[in-house]
DNA sequence: CACCGGAAGTAGACAGCGTCTACGGCGGCT
DNA sequence: AGCCGCCGTAGACGCTGTCTACTTCCGGTG
């Protein structure tokens, strides 16, 4: 688990962990990140050829973090799979919302490299939780599980996007993103159980 | 209407628009669309004094476009409400997957200023469009219809971006996103009418 | 007609960026 | 002892956005 490791490959991706959480993607560039890691702008070339192997390395460990946040939150959950669900919907919301900047990377497919580092690897799990807690929940006339899954997630995603864009919450003048989750989740699961 | 517009502010912004059609978001330099249209590195500056101002007005040509696109799609399409926000959606769709470059810079947050330039208020009238059809739509059960438009909106945002992301063909093994189109509009307007 | 003033576009400078390359230094193996 | 290979340094290059000083030209006024 070496969350400690001293190698300057770790403290690279570190360093741009810590920065993409605190100023944003934008920030991320590599002559910051060896600055703050505390070597020469030529230094992360030796582990990252270039500047998306790095911002992909950053992005991976958001994936990481967004899956382990979900699994914890979902430990503590009955066994309901809609309760589950509405569970895994509220974590991926509040992540987006706390780790703007990094959920904004994660998401930026022409800074990253998804076929190298394994970063899709990384971010499928997730969607194998959803999709396979929407195997449970799914009705018999619903779409296919796949499909109903991908469906759910988009909206998730999507409300995601647009409330941290602030559209959403202009277009439809809400305070908050908690109708737009219930409403979600009532479209593709059914009304919520009492 | 200005379309062939001679002055330097319109060349800019159809060179811009041009360039971001054709090679995406990150070619757009305000040095290379000053070449593009013939004039120094300097002359943009003079009616758009920083680089975001110039993207800003690129993405309302976007939006303008996508606007008149869905309306023009509108037109000859019946007045049941259901039929019109399948059409209208699958123009979402068809737009984000035709002009790729362009709706990634629409969305790009970080990179516009959507307070100056009036920049939401040429996207707001295409929500106005979807959330009418939606109120039209809507079953007493469903939620507000604001709530109810912004899930849906979301949705479709969502299934335009992962899908050209590639992460929902992978995820969901489809090979065309009709199938989740559906799905969200059964989802959210209920089953569609045989 | 002469003049002047402001608007429009030019051109050069600056710092920052990602990338490339040549170089120093140090540890471990033979 | 000597050498080789890994790791990080340092400088260069061309690109970017921004700033500023300058020319050029056109319209209105004396």
């Amino acid at each position: 688990m070496g969350a400690d490791e001293t190698g300057l490959r770790a403290r690279l991706v570190a360093a741009g962990v810590d920065l993409v959480l605190r100023e944003g993607q934008s920030a991320v560039s590599l002559r910051e990140i060896a600055r703050r890691a505390g070597v020469s702008h030529g230094a992360p070339r030796r582990y990252f050829p270039t500047h998306v192997d790095l911002l992909s390395a950053i992005a991976r460990e958001g994936f990481a973090d967004l899956t382990a946040q979900v699994e914890r939150t979902l430990r503590d959950v009955d066994p309901d799979p809609r309760t589950r669900l509405t569970a895994l919907a509220r974590t991926y919301l509040d992540f987006a919302a706390a780790h703007r900047g990094m959920f904004e990377l994660m998401f930026r497919h022409d800074l990253l490299d998804s076929g190298r580092l394994r970063l899709r690897e990384t971010s499928l799990p997730l969607f194998a939780v959803l999709a396979d807690l929407v195997a449970q929940a799914r009705r018999p006339t619903d779409a296919p599980a796949a499909v109903l899954a991908g469906a759910l997630w988009a909206n998730l995603h999507g409300i995601a996007q647009l409330w941290a864009w602030g559209s959403l919450p202009l277009a439809t003048g809400a305070t908050d993103d908690d109708a737009l989750l219930r409403a979600a989740l009532d479209a593709h699961l059914g009304p919520a159980p009492a």
